[in-house]
DNA sequence: TGAAATGTTGGGGCG
DNA sequence: ACGCCCCAACATTTC
């Protein structure tokens, strides 16, 4: 048997469905097309991501091999040179890599290859869960409930063994595909913070499980306090599996290594990833439309020179600043401070939420369709099961509870640094004294405030009014 | 997985 | 000792 493992959104070796069952079959080819549309940082991620998966498979004696065009017409193309008998993949849940695979599935069994997909990104299958009526959940809580009693632990894959094989396939130079920065190479600071791989996703696993899975209730709000997994990106190119997120957590919860409430709070959290995908194969529309339809009609102002101030984390406001350039700098966000800066967009700048979410696409390591079109919507107050708009985030207030002392601002806004804690969330306040031992001109050093606070609070109570039936 | 405004309560200062 | 007022602390409601 010949079988060709399309790769997909499932760059691991161990607990791989496709490529397990692909493996047990005969010989395995594996092929990965050049994805359209991703963003910078992930086009980073992917190309280390792939060099990772291309070295581990060269010493299991598989090379990987790479192509660029439209997929259906790829795989086929492949699937003829070598004869295949079978193609396999695991599934992708966003409404066009859904497209894309009942495509592939049509044409293929049109060509008379035999095809097969897998569930290796989600712990439960978004069409086979319902509520009482019948219809998708639209509440996190009765979903993650409902998915907490029909799961069930089962056995996590190997990696599994290939078989030798002599056939010779063409493949594109990863280098060639020219994935990562050049002028100006801006991936230092990612470079610093991540591995990416499955070596990398399974290091950060243990070292979370070991040190921080245990403080997660308590600590993952903390910005500046290293408690929270990391593993968003490796999750988002499946190089580690949820179900083996599930399947560990609940095994250090059997043997008391992590505490139920902290084990079931990060697990959660992997419901959260569930619930946002489970929305978007049943709500596709959401990705361009808010949730709420009634937003349709909401008088977003998308000023570009407060949206622009945003991106650069040049608001006057540092826990907003500080979350813009960590972003910048490494690719990522701490949560609670991305529910800040959201707030603060589309709230305070009464921006639409899509030009956050276009910006987080092309900055986060984690980019994820579902994730980021959930989460903007959730902040922004028209999603399922969302915060309320009036719930309007505070920025001074937020530093002062979840930065106490300042470390996270300073780390990212060192500009700031001399400045007492006192004043460390809002700057403006400070006498001019404080200010010039501090050595802060504002205007000069770092900016005024973009928006009044209590000002900008109102207008977007005020902009809700509108739709407010 | 808020914040601000408004309402209530109770201790202490003071005439 | 008593009533009055002030206001912090907490609770409720509103956005």
């Amino acid at each position: 048997m010949k079988i060709i493992h399309w790769l997909r959104e499932d760059l691991r070796l161990f607990d791989n469905p496709a490529l397990h069952y692909a493996a047990s079959q005969g010989d395995v080819v594996p092929v990965f097309i050049y994805p359209e549309g991703l963003g910078s940082a992930s086009y980073w991620w992917l190309h280390h991501s792939l060099r990772h998966l291309a070295d581990s498979l060269r010493e299991k004696g598989v090379p990987l091999i790479l192509r660029t065009g439209e997929p259906t017409v790829v795989i086929r193309e492949i699937a003829k040179d070598i004869d295949a008998d079978a193609v396999v993949w695991n599934r992708v849940y966003s409404p066009s890599g859904i497209t894309l695979g009942e495509a592939m599935k049509c044409e293929l069994s049109r060509d008379g290859v035999a095809n097969q997909s897998f569930n290796g990104q989600l712990l439960i299958e978004p069409t086979k869960i319902f509520n009482k009526q019948g219809k998708p959940f639209k509440v996190f809580t009765p979903f993650w409930r409902h998915c907490l009693s029909v799961l069930n632990p089962s056995e996590l894959l190997p990696k599994p063994d290939f078989k030798k094989h002599s056939m010779h396939l063409e493949s594109d130079s990863l280098d060639d595909w020219g994935l990562r920065p050049t002028k100006p190479d801006w991936a230092s600071g990612l470079k610093r913070l991540w591995q990416p791989g499955e070596r990398g996703a399974q290091d950060r696993w243990h070292r979370f499980i070991e040190t921080s899975a245990n403080k997660y209730l308590g600590g993952r709000d903390f910005p500046s306090k290293p408690n929270t997994s990391l593993l968003s990106p490796h999750l988002v190119f499946g190089e580690i599996s949820p179900r083996q997120l599930w399947h560990d957590t609940n095994e250090c919860i059997a043997i008391q290594a992590v505490d139920s409430s902290n084990g079931n709070k990060f697990l959660s959290e992997i419901g959260w990833r569930e619930f946002s995908r489970y929305l978007l194969v049943h709500f596709p529309s959401i990705e361009e439309r808010p949730f709420n339809e009634r937003f349709n009609a909401f008088p977003w102002q998308d000023n570009s020179v407060l949206i622009e101030a945003w991106k650069r984390g040049k608001t006057g406001y540092p826990i907003v600043d500080a979350g813009m350039r960590e972003l910048w700098h490494t690719g990522y966000m701490h949560n609670r401070v991305r529910m800040i800066v959201a707030s603060f967009l589309t709230k305070h700048c009464l921006s639409h939420w899509k030009h956050g979410m276009d910006w987080f696409w092309d900055t986060l390591v984690d980019a994820d369709i579902a994730n980021n079109t959930a989460s903007w919507q959730w902040v922004a107050g028209c999603g399922a099961d969302a915060s309320p708009y009036f719930r309007i985030f505070n920025p001074i207030l937020q530093g002062d509870k979840f930065d106490k002392d300042g470390t996270y601002i300073k780390q990212w806004v060192p500009e700031l640094k001399d400045l007492p804690k006192k004043y460390i969330n809002k700057p403006w306040e400070a006498d001019e004294l404080t200010l010039s031992v501090a050595n802060v001109k504002l205007g000069k050093h770092y900016p005024f405030p973009i928006v009044d606070h209590t000002q900008a609070r109102n207008a977007a109570l005020a902009a809700y009014q509108v739709i407010k039936q």
